[in-house]
DNA sequence: CGTCCACAGGAATGACGGGCGG
DNA sequence: CCGCCCGTCATTCCTGTGGACG
């Protein structure tokens, strides 16, 4: 990123690596120190971080680019087009060397395609004062695929991949973060080395690790120990999970819930295997027990498939011949958590109770 | 070896609540 | 207040498909 320093628009760079590998830190990191440089040497230079998974759409990255420059946007009613020429406008009045950090930028491809990107490589070209240049960052690597060409081949001039860490690293990591945070002696060996290695196992998560060591900690102090124990890191392991999962149960739309809820009961009925239509046709007994009107049978798809990549559920296709081709479901998390989280929910208590139609009189 | 089941999942379209500038 | 556009969720209509069965 040196040139800009220097008055002349950095490259392209594109960043890949998992989750908690440090992209994010090193990026920020190198950015400020960056601008600070820049203040120093009065070089015109200005940066913009967009979390693009956050931002979600096309329309509120742009917005948080124009923020960055001053140029006022409403936060919706404007056209994507309108804002990138305000965006571009502005950018040519400041005469400004602008960063464009687009953190976990495949969440926006995958879901909204590269138009945007496309649109930003090419910014340049009709700027007659200010430059851009551009940051990515993606959590995967399979992740080119999805790009056009020619925005590929643009915004790959330098590439950088942050690979996971290993459990060395990350018990050398966990150590430093530990001397601020813990007693002297207050921390085993042992544990520390599990933390890092359930981490490393994992696909070497920093930031997982940290989290760990942190709740098993807490843990510890808790149960009132003197020092923290592999136990403990166990526990905490369960724990972090757990939280996780009733996380996001609790805060599923309720048609997913009732879907979710079907599955469970279909489950409670010792049947071996569930299928789409088996579910449909219970989630819309479930539908009509709460007065709710039931979605139709793609809206269901589409929700089971929404569930089935937050691992609450598995759903694998298979083809039954004759019989069709559909999708066998299952829970993907333990039924006692979902019994949990539902009898603490007044809407679904009695749900978990309910017996379908097509059990009745089955025993 | 073709048929046909029971869906998968893409595309187009619409309803809705929200916010905009004028 | 109007006409417009936004994003989200849902519906409607659709074509695609693996493999047991006849």
């Amino acid at each position: 990123m040196a040139p800009v320093l220097r008055g002349s628009p950095g490259s392209n760079a594109f960043i890949y690596g998992k989750t908690g590998t440090g992209k994010t830190a090193v990026t920020k990191y190198v950015l400020n120190k960056l601008s600070s440089k820049a203040q120093k040497l009065g070089a015109s230079v200005d940066f913009c971080y967009v979390n693009c998974r956050l931002a979600g759409t096309e329309y509120r990255v742009l917005s948080s680019l124009c923020d960055a420059l001053d140029v006022n946007v409403p936060f919706t009613g404007l056209a994507v087009g309108e804002v990138f020429d305000r965006f571009k406008e502005g950018l040519d009045k400041q005469r400004k060397i602008f960063i464009v950090v687009l953190d976990e930028i495949d969440a926006l491809i995958k879901a909204r395609g590269d138009t945007l990107l496309y649109e930003l490589t090419r910014v340049n070209e009709t700027l007659r004062h200010g430059r851009t240049s551009i940051i990515g960052i993606s959590n995967d690597l399979r992740f080119k695929e999805f790009l056009d060409p020619r925005v590929l081949s643009s915004l790959s001039e330098e590439e950088i991949v942050f690979r996971p860490y290993d459990a060395a690293e990350l018990q050398d990591i966990l150590w430093r973060r530990a001397q601020v945070a813990f007693a002297e002696g207050a921390l085993l060996d042992s544990a520390v080395a599990l933390c890092a290695a359930l981490a490393a196992a994992e696909h070497g998560d920093a930031r997982r690790a940290l989290d760990l060591l942190r709740v098993a900690g807490e843990l510890a102090e808790r149960e009132g120990a003197d020092c923290v124990s592999e136990d403990n890191v166990r526990q905490a392991e369960k724990r972090v999970e757990h939280d996780r999962i009733v996380d996001v149960l609790e805060n599923l739309p309720v048609h997913s819930k009732l879907v979710l809820c079907s599955v469970y009961l279909l489950g409670k009925a010792k049947v071996s295997y569930t299928i789409t239509g088996d579910i449909y046709g219970i989630y819309c007994e479930l539908c009509d027990q709460s007065g709710l009107s039931p979605l139709t049978q793609r809206r269901v798809s589409g929700l089971i498939s929404e569930l089935d990549m937050m691992g609450l559920l598995n759903a694998r296709i298979v083809s039954m011949g004759r019989h069709g081709r559909t999708k066998k479901i299952r829970l993907g998390i333990g039924r006692s958590l979902v019994r949990n989280v539902f009898t603490n929910n007044d809407r679904f208590r009695g749900l978990l109770s309910y017996v379908p139609n097509c059990f009745a009189g089955v025993s």
